[in-house]
DNA sequence: TGACATTCTTTACAAATGTAAATAATGTCA
DNA sequence: TGACATTATTTACATTTGTAAAGAATGTCA
């Protein structure tokens, strides 16, 4: 578990989602992934990515020539600082009218209202025992 | 309408917040309002508050000695700004798994369950017409 | 066992952000 | 009309973030 709320810059989740795909892997190999996307240079990747093993995001591991990377929080934990954030500045903690805007902002398909529909109910049963 | 998308950091928030508030509003009343919670002087709430009018994130309006600043966007706006990035990042796109954490990350009452299920039917009607 | 290709390390620098001191300007009230 | 209190302006500096060049190290294959 996190003490501090997970934070990632734009940068930092591109390069964590580039590690969560792939991990454990090289740092070539994040750059050469990202490459198309960012145009980065092997130094600047490199240089994103040490910075986030000091941040404790990502974990090194030296084998022979090369650094072995992998990630030190997870999808889901990361996931939940972005949001936890969003909700705390944007919406002072009220989840509910979070919710609403982002379902009134993004075109949901009626296949996903079903989704969503299906998750409230199951929540609420579980709310209610 | 905004081309960029809205980004704040956290000091901007808490600042355009309180200009929500009490908009028109001078820089003193901000920094005296923010003052319990950042412990920020005059001086840094001011900074902020001119790199915010520079930003298009405020507007400043010189009224004699003092100015007077306004909010340059709306809270619904700064919202979706930071809805979007989220949902960009952290969930490339995916709307309805960001909805999913949400609801499943926060403690949501029986009745904050019972208003979002109304929301999402008055939206299957919306989409279905 | 060298020459190469690959990977790493060090160093750098600009822009953005957080923070604020010092100083100047200006209304206002006695 | 001057002294005060209030507000504004200028300047500064540390940290974080984005970006990368230059040069050093090292594994590998001919």
């Amino acid at each position: 578990m996190h003490q501090t709320p997970i934070e990632l810059t734009e940068a930092e989740w591109a390069i964590i989602k580039a590690v969560w795909d792939r991990e454990p892997c090289s740092a070539p190999a994040i750059q050469e992934a990202l490459f198309a996307a960012t145009q980065w240079t092997y130094s600047t990747t490199r240089t994103m990515m040490d910075r986030m093993v000091a941040k404790g995001l990502l974990r090194a591991e030296k084998q022979g020539k090369m650094t072995s990377y992998r990630s030190a929080v997870t999808r889901a934990e990361a996931q939940r600082g972005e949001l936890l954030y969003t909700l705390k500045h944007a919406f002072n903690g009220a989840l509910t009218p979070m919710v609403q805007c982002l379902i009134e902002s993004g075109p949901l398909k009626a296949s996903e209202l079903d989704a969503l529909e299906a998750l409230i109910k199951s929540r609420k049963k579980a709310v209610k025992k």
